[in-house]
DNA sequence: CTAAATCTCTTAGTGACTAAGATATATGTC
DNA sequence: GACATATATCTTAGTCACTAAGAGATTTAG
């Protein structure tokens, strides 16, 4: 019983710790966006370009969870600062891919420096055995709250009166 | 050098799935709010509330990086809507705490039971061992992003002409 | 060839944000 | 104790990104 019970205490205290640094890391991104003078939307499109390479417009709205006219808008500023390029699809004349222009968007990447130094000197800390780890559970990671996500935009669509009732373990 | 090598794909890697995963937590935290019906600054400043507890409205603004002014409008609304309580402080009178309605506030964090149940099962398949280095990574993790986070302000004070010339290792 | 579907853009209206300054309280100096 | 300065929150006016609804353009299905 003492040994589940450490485990459910470092169980709580690792949440509180991801919890903290991933407030944190949504602060660092707010920065970005304020000292490269875009809006956060804007950022977080441009590291979804960074991520998945040249998209639609749509997808961008699909990814993002932002109505299609929002991601006009998006775009719109993004072109104008000249970060990304409109680029009809030739196959299918109503789509429109988006793609990074590589040489403005490395202006913008210059702000991410400061996160890689520090990262870097974290991870020099770990062995290629531990950062294995570590890659393992941020893949992890990732799938669940993909998982959580999708689960709780499916309790978007039922009617409160009829939601399966979520029970808490405990105060948040 | 293939040892080096082997070493600086990994890292490469880690910081991909790291970034993934990480959108994918603010994307959860959006979809909160959504469902919540509340707006995304004010799901924040509960999370802020629920970190560090009774906290000050200038602290809120501290912290999210809001003017004074928008905190009034988060306390206005998450007031209105019974999830948070002004206290005067009676020691200094100018200073107002905020404090969670516990029992509104649990309605709230019936919404991170998805994620919470997510990550059960991820950290279900570690050992006891393994959970306490993610625990030590999440926490290095944090302070290498808030000195970042620092590092990138203070870029933001000083004249860009005047800027140390951030170099890129690669183009992120 | 027409109807329905798909993708992006447009428009009008809303709401959260900033900047600047007002208000209230506290602290330091003489 | 009175006055100036500092600190903490709130108010106001104006701005900008967002949504909802639907228009326009193109593709797909019958």
């Amino acid at each position: 019983m003492s040994r589940t019970k450490a485990r459910t205490a470092l169980l709580q205290e690792l949440e509180a710790a991801m919890r903290r640094s991933s407030a944190q890391g949504v602060l660092y991104g707010q920065t970005v966006a304020n000292v490269a003078g875009i809006a956060n939307s804007d950022l977080e499109c441009m590291d979804i370009l960074y991520l998945e390479g040249r998209v639609t417009a749509g997808r961008l709205a699909e990814v993002t969870g932002l109505t299609t006219g929002a991601i006009t808008g998006v775009i719109d500023r993004l072109e104008k600062a000249g970060l990304v390029r409109r680029e009809r699809d030739e196959k299918d004349r109503r789509k429109v891919f988006i793609a990074v222009v590589p040489e403005a968007a490395m202006k913008i990447g210059q702000f991410y420096v400061p996160m890689q130094q520090a990262m870097e000197k974290v991870f020099g800390a770990y062995s290629d055995e531990e950062l294995r780890l570590l890659l393992r559970f941020a893949n992890e990671g990732y799938k669940g709250v993909l998982a959580a996500t999708e689960a709780l935009k499916s309790l978007l669509d039922t009617p409160p009166e009829k939601r399966p009732d979520l029970k808490l373990k405990k105060l948040r």
